[in-house]
RNA sequence: CGAGCUGGCCGGGCGGCCGCGUGACCGGGGAACCGGUCCCGAGGAAGGUCCGGGCUCCACAGGGCAAGGUGGUGGGCAACACCCACCCGGGGUGACCCGCGGGAACGUGCCACAGAGAACAGACCGCCUCCGGUCCUCCGGGACCGGCGGUGAGGGUGAAACGGUGGUGUAAGAGACCACCAGCGUCCCGGGUGACCGGGACGGCUAGGCAAACCCCACCAGGAGCAAGAUCAAGAGGGUGGCUCCGCGCGAGCGGGACCACCUGCGUGAGCGUUCGAGGGCGGCCCGCCCGAGUUCGCGGGUAGAUCGCCAGAGACCGCCGGCGACGGUGGUCCUAGAUGGAUGGUCGCCCCUCGCCGCAAGGCGAGGACAGAACCCGGCCUACAGGCCAGCUCGUCCC
């Protein structure tokens, strides 16, 4: 699970960085990414969107708990004061966590701008 | 052994690595918070939100009209539309199962299709008397055609055709009359707390179904719901501290930014009383009563956030006693989810069950393992569900 920092737990954030994001998508899912143009010292927070059209409730929490996982593991790699919202599609409901994770990863380099310390 | 009925229970197990939520303890800190250890952490339906309660707030002047729910009897329960036992009706050889089970000889309404006729019944075929005509005749009458009538016994239709069987009677027939039977009503006797059951006498000969159609009868019921509701509190300025990021410096550190906590003062005007008052509330409408946006004047502290409510309870388990049972009484032991963008998991390995393929076999490989995720809490009902376990009982067959 995510720790606390890295929680969006507020309706705001969520339309933010679904209205201003880089947007990518893939077969199971979709990300909405936000980053700062300045510094921010913030941690890069992110947050799930599972609708009614993936599946029942027991469908809806695995989805979600999957994706939790994964997104522990990269939430660190990205840009402080990011916010990230994943939003999952009728096809996940039936995908692995590999299958997942592999999408995960494919549109988040599709979204992310050049990493603050690597192009330095 | 085979077929079946009923009740109860389970609903994958073990381990490694990495995580999350509540709480307790320890350490750091003024606090926020950070680190560590430990405990606990989804279901039998958590589901549908169909009933009944607890809890909370509002309404508790009254009267009239309208309107909801329940429906055999007796118990159980905090309460119920639930549960238990019994009664009645229906089904099954049986164990048992099913019943939306008050009133249709008060009123209104409806009864498709078929059928001549469907609720003050009804003459299509048929049967019968009489009248007229034609024909035949063994002169008794008969056949056919037409007409006025009689007939609900027979045919045929239907879920249902206005009791059944036998007789008297008649032109033919009919509860028109009689006997028995079924059913109905009234009364009496006996049994039962009661629904009701058993028996007898008399009566009129017969009365269709639907009340989840209106309706009538008896009983029950204020309204809204944890987004209920309660408490503290916005926001931005300054200061101090915590945490974290960036820059500079060899470094102690310095500067800047985001967030959090505390202190300090600034400060928009929620609300209350009052004048006039559109309108609203009192479960729906009327009378009646109450409130009241806005507005005049006056007095003055709170919606976006946080905390509480929020988990020790009609509580769970194990005995003993009473009761046919639902259940009640009593003794002991235990503490058993409380999230709030919403924890209760992710991943890997082994085992178990089922299926498929390969193999003589040991085994190997692959696929699958249901229905479904707490959100204030209980008691029920209903619905969904792979597979499995236990107990009691019935019928059939065979053996002793």
């Amino acid at each position: 699970m995510l720790p606390r920092a890295h929680r969006l737990t507020d309706g705001r954030g969520f339309t933010h960085a679904v209205r201003r994001g880089r947007r990518a998508g893939g077969r199971h899912l979709v990300v909405h990414l936000w980053e700062p143009a300045d510094h921010s010292e913030v941690p890069a927070r992110a947050g799930l969107v599972v609708s009614k059209a993936v599946g029942p409730a027991v469908v809806r929490t695995r989805v979600k708990r999957r994706l939790r996982h994964l997104l522990r593991d990269r939430v660190g790699m990205l840009r402080t004061g990011s916010i990230l919202v994943v939003r999952a599609l009728p096809p996940a409901a039936e995908a692995s966590s590999q299958a997942l994770g592999a999408d995960l990863d494919r549109a988040l380099s599709r979204c992310t701008t050049t990493p603050a310390g690597a192009s330095a």
